[in-house]
DNA sequence: AATGGTGGCAACCGCCGAACC
DNA sequence: TGGTTCGGCGGTTGCCACCAT
């Protein structure tokens, strides 16, 4: 028994959004503010999927998205974020602010992948690639099998699609009760304006912490209990220049974000480093260590 | 100039977990 | 407590512009 469509689609424009929809839309959400998806297209007279209202509106409409070229230190960030996180897109794109998910997802596949892969490094485990000319023809020939498979859908009316395997990649939970914050897609911080929507302050980089007692409006009080990183390009916040960390062969600078426990950053460093060393052998059990242990970064 | 191949990106799909009743 | 709804996410598709032949 499937679940009902989240709407009918029957009579509902799709494609590509027209200037008079994206104005209505904007304009809708500007009087009555974002959410209630579902019902929102038939309030403001689009006939659409409120799936599809939102995702124009987030991926496009926004007003605080950054439009052009994504700078190298994103890219960076991109990239060593993506050692860490893997494909987790939102968690990645809350740190990029202006950024939207749909976007680095799309300039991963395009770009960054090739990027890494010319480099030597596989973009999927961040491993150093054994014979990168041989991945490159692997890669060559995959992609020519996604555009024969293209081919196939245009011109035919054969159901080209096979059956994908799902791999199940554990979400991290988000938790609202405790933590009067949470680190959710839609008030990621932002750390260019020094201001943030949940009022969290400036973070630049990817900040976890299991318990944060703190003066929230000051992120870098010393009343944080624990520890957190930073992933990236960070502000100065301390000499950490030699906290440079190799992660399957690749480069991952981390600045240790820790007003007052450097004993509990390297414990979490050491952690971390065995879980790694741990995670190449492949075992499910330690992948699922490593995962969680990652997770405890996201909370 | 015509045609085919490729890359980039917006949009869609289906699944999942949280929230709600 | 269980069922349903909703919002959010990652994977994938399809369109279009550009490039090579």
């Amino acid at each position: 028994m499937g679940r009902a469509p989240c709407c009918s689609k029957v009579g509902l424009h799709r494609g590509p959004w027209t200037a008079r929809e994206d104005s209505v839309l904007t304009k809708y959400i500007q009087v009555h503010g974002e959410g209630n998806w579902r019902s929102l297209p038939k309030k403001a007279g689009l006939l659409r999927c409120g799936k599809s209202c939102r995702l124009r509106w987030m991926n496009y409409l926004r007003p605080d998205i950054k439009r052009g070229n994504i700078t190298p230190d994103e890219d960076d960030l991109i990239i060593k974020m993506h050692a860490l996180l893997g494909n987790r897109w939102s968690l990645i794109a809350g740190r990029l602010p202006g950024r939207t998910d749909n976007e680095i997802k799309n300039y991963w596949n395009t770009h960054l992948s090739k990027k890494l892969r010319s480099q030597g490094t596989d973009p999927e485990t961040h491993k150093k690639l054994s014979d990168p000319a041989a991945q490159e023809q692997k890669k060559k020939r995959k992609s020519s099998t996604k555009n024969q498979k293209k081919k196939k859908a245009k011109y035919s009316n054969v159901e080209v699609r096979t059956e994908k395997q799902k791999v199940h990649t554990p979400k991290p939970t988000r938790i609202k009760s405790l933590s009067s914050f949470s680190m959710s897609r839609t008030n990621s911080f932002d750390w260019t304006s020094g201001s943030s929507s949940n009022e969290l302050g400036d973070h630049r980089g990817l900040f976890g912490s299991t318990e944060v007692a703190a003066d929230i409006s000051n992120p870098w009080s010393t009343n944080f209990k624990e520890v957190g990183f930073l992933i990236g390009e960070g502000q100065d916040h301390g000499d950490h220049d030699d906290d440079h960390l190799v992660i399957n062969g690749s480069d991952l600078a981390c600045e240790a974000f820790v007003p007052m426990c450097e004993d509990n950053l390297e414990k979490l460093y050491e952690e971390y480093l065995q879980l790694l060393e741990i995670g190449n052998g492949n075992d499910h059990h330690d992948r699922v260590q490593l995962d969680s242990f990652a997770e405890s970064f996201l909370i």
